[in-house]
DNA sequence: CCGCCTACGTGCGCCAGCGTACAGACGCCG
DNA sequence: CGGCGTCTGTACGCTGGCGCACGTAGGCGG
């Protein structure tokens, strides 16, 4: 947390080549982003863009009714406000904090100019929407047809994979709103979970103690999210320190 | 059906500039799309990409237990194959021809060639991707919230939106496994718009009677799409005959 | 014209998840 | 230490959609 902070930390920035994170290095600023901040709202003009290290951002979809679903999730593998160089600006969905932590921020027209220079920052961009598309596609699917307690430990690991603690900081409410399910479900499904001794529940703290307990419980969207993630980016090299040591950890346990 | 076919009749063909449709044209070639056609399964690599003139492709996912969803389809405001330009070559889901009819084939080279070139093709890909984004976006919060009734009127309209006729080749079953979901729930569904006077079912062919009856039952994911679509693509000017005859008549027809 | 295949209609029991309501319980703050 | 706001656990009836099973009817091929 205190740690020290370096654009390294994202993965997107840590695999530019030098020349380019040079161009932008000295334009990134370090941001602190609160729990249930909004980066965007629907419609809302950007800008700029966000390349999250510690931080977790849910992109989510808020209905006429007030209902609300999550799509995708962004954390230190990704950026936030892809619709910049996708060329809409503006997109219907909002982007909100939803583990509080840190992104480095980028001005909107300098992320615009550098994707239009077509160079590696442009490739990542586009392979990491890619991604994005395919979580999205895999929420959907999930959505019809899974059970709330699948999706929960889908959403537990997708979310454990992108901070270094065991311990979110996260009520139940929130979690319902992001997988757009009743509070209460949550509450029944987390129930099992801790009663088969996978997490712990202590008002606004998930510890998960047994990773590999979630998954066995998990729906098969999570390792799909994971192996077409790490596919489309398996060819990138990071300039220095390599810092996926947590996905690979993850996707190790996987089958 | 048997009307003269044109590379116009495709929307993101029919708004490139004279240049770059000279350089594409002469490697444009007519496919007819028959019911149930395969253009790619998951993993599979993609030597095509395809702009449906006449025909829909579903874009969807299939899981283990073999459901499925549709997560967007591609009419001829697009184009099949995203994931040629995006950068993964392949995706997990996978696209079927939903509605017979035809489209112009692009060998994958000549795509990511013309893509790498920078000029409007690329501006019109990315911008028509950001479109099927929000389609994906939207169908993920549609398939959480809405019921099977809403959904079917959405599916139809969306459909209806693509063709030039008011019927639809289309068994309930079919229409069952695009929107995920029984095949007795559409005949329940499909019943209560019939018994409106809104549509007619005739084994296998869905005649849409009333428009704007539909609209009526419709949740707001139609519209949203329609819109987002319509805003990203609105600064788009068409070499020569606009092809989007339909697409105004359906808006104007919107709130 | 007849038969058969495919598609459509219907009925039933079942259950996951919803809406609502309320009771405990943790922990911060005064 | 005590109070209160917030978070979590639980209960109950309801309903939309599922799984299954079967009846019916349109329409194509022989």
């Amino acid at each position: 947390m205190s740690l020290s902070h370096s654009p390294n930390q994202n993965h997107l920035l840590a695999a530019l080549p030098t020349a380019e994170f040079e161009r932008l290095v000295a334009h990134l600023e370090l941001v602190a982003l609160p729990l249930g901040e909004i980066l965007y709202e629907p419609g809302g003009q950007l800008r700029h863009a966000y390349f999250p290290t510690t931080a977790i951002v849910s992109l989510h979809y808020v209905m006429e009714s007030g209902a609300s679903a999550e799509t995708a999730g962004v954390g230190n593998e990704g950026v936030v406000g892809i619709s910049l160089f996708m060329g809409g600006d503006s997109t219907p969905s909002s982007a909100v904090v939803q583990t509080a932590g840190h992104a480095y921020r980028l001005d909107s027209r300098l992320l615009k100019q550098e994707f239009m220079r077509a160079g590696l920052m442009q490739r990542l961009l586009l392979r990491y929407t890619q991604g994005l598309i395919t979580q999205m596609t895999q929420t959907a699917a999930c959505n019809r047809h899974h059970s709330v307690q699948q999706q929960l430990c889908r959403w537990l690991l997708l979310t454990l994979d992108r901070v270094s603690c065991r311990e979110l900081i996260m009520t139940q409410e929130l979690v319902a709103s992001m997988l757009g399910v009743r509070r209460e479900g949550i509450t029944e499904a987390a129930g099992n979970l801790q009663r088969a001794g996978f997490i712990r529940y202590r008002r606004g703290h998930i510890a998960v103690l047994d990773r590999s307990g979630l998954e066995t419980r998990v729906c098969e969207c999570y390792a799909m999210v994971k192996k077409e993630l790490n596919r489309l980016l398996s060819d990138v090299q990071y300039r220095q320190s390599v810092p996926t040591e947590l996905d690979l950890k993850s996707t190790a346990s996987m089958v």
